[in-house]
DNA sequence: GTCTATAAAAAGATAGAC
DNA sequence: GTCTATCTTTTTATAGAC
């Protein structure tokens, strides 16, 4: 990220960051002290300033961050569930099933995602960071696709991927109160299973 | 709530209540000290360790009662739009609005709800007050009505009543971020008008 | 660039007078 | 029960040695 003698500038660079990305997620940003940070990262505090400049700078760089991961593992699974589809349903479950895998089996971050809505009020530069919204556009592309293919009937692909994801992300978030509280896998599947039934009783194929 | 000579006593419990709410909706529960909870209410900051005990017990008292005022507004709304129907769109349509319109006119509680997501880790106590999950048990029963009447094919009405939630009021804080983001009543109409369409055409009545 | 030590401010909670 | 004044702890941020 920048011109270093490659030596233990980045390590601690990174130790930083991934300590706070562990605080901020468990404790939050008000209740996350810079010491804290520091001490989990194996550093001085006054190294911690010396790399992000203040606590602020150093929460939105870690959300960014986070943000991008997040996104390219979803697009990554969205590639190779959707890319050739036999059954529709078949295809949407799997894909959705594993997104929400993959999100609950990273805590610390998926926890920060709730931090982006607690924290959107009082960080303006949050509400920019979130403005290329999530999950949503991401499916959309596909979806378009499968409905070009007559696999779904869709006139507006960008709407049937908003309620698909209302359908499936948003029950899941919802009952998890976004990762509060854990579900079962047995409950997750359920809650998809169901979602995507109804999805494709909206906007199944016109031949049934 | 107490037995108090109908003095000064209750007045300022309230002020200090309401201080409170708009505070901490405001600026979250840890960005809210207990001295600008006191000016705010016009009182000194013994004053409100006398009533309330302490700041997680006041903040805790808030949440309930938000929580109830919010529940009883809803139980209303959906008693007076869903007890006599004639077409099912329009009669859910009046409903979802009129309960969008109702809780974004009152900012300072519906900003607390989100409070409820981001402190309930914090707060264990926050998990209990919300077993009674919100909206959906109140909108069950009456789409179970509607399906024996045969306004509606939804075998599971809990389950109906799960979806449509999602496809509207999950819609709507999905696009707001939980209230942060103000939407048009365009945009709002809009997504609630297109959620009940999908809706319907998954739950719609057998015979269209 | 990294550390120890410290400044400066803020916040939760209480003592004691009335 | 209510107020003023105070204690104690914690936190962000910086000064200065190396």
């Amino acid at each position: 990220m920048q011109n270093v003698p490659a030596s233990g500038w980045q390590r601690k660079h990174d130790a930083i960051g991934a300590a706070a990305l562990v605080l901020f997620a468990r404790d939050g940003y008000e209740r996350t002290s810079v010491d804290a940070i520091a001490a989990e990262a194996g550093v001085s505090k006054r190294t911690v300033y010396s790399h992000f400049g203040d606590k602020e700078n150093l929460f939105l760089l870690v959300l960014q961050e986070t943000y991008d991961v997040m996104r390219d593992r979803v697009r990554d699974i969205v590639d190779r569930n959707l890319r050739d589809v036999d059954g529709v349903r078949e295809a949407l479950t799997a894909c959705v099933c594993e997104i929400v895998r993959t999100i609950s089996r990273a805590p610390e971050r998926s926890t920060l995602i709730r931090l982006v809505l607690s924290e959107a009020p009082h960080f303006p530069a949050i509400l920019d960071l979130w403005r290329n919204r999530g999950i949503v556009p991401i499916i959309a592309e596909p979806l378009a696709k499968l409905a070009a293919s007559g696999f779904l009937d869709a006139d507006d692909p960008a709407l049937a991927a908003e309620h698909l994801s209302a359908l499936t992300f948003g029950q899941v978030n919802n009952k998890s109160m976004m990762g509060t509280v854990q579900l079962s896998d047995a409950e997750t599947d359920r809650i998809i299973s169901s979602g995507i039934a109804a999805f494709l009783r909206a906007y199944g194929p016109p031949a049934r």
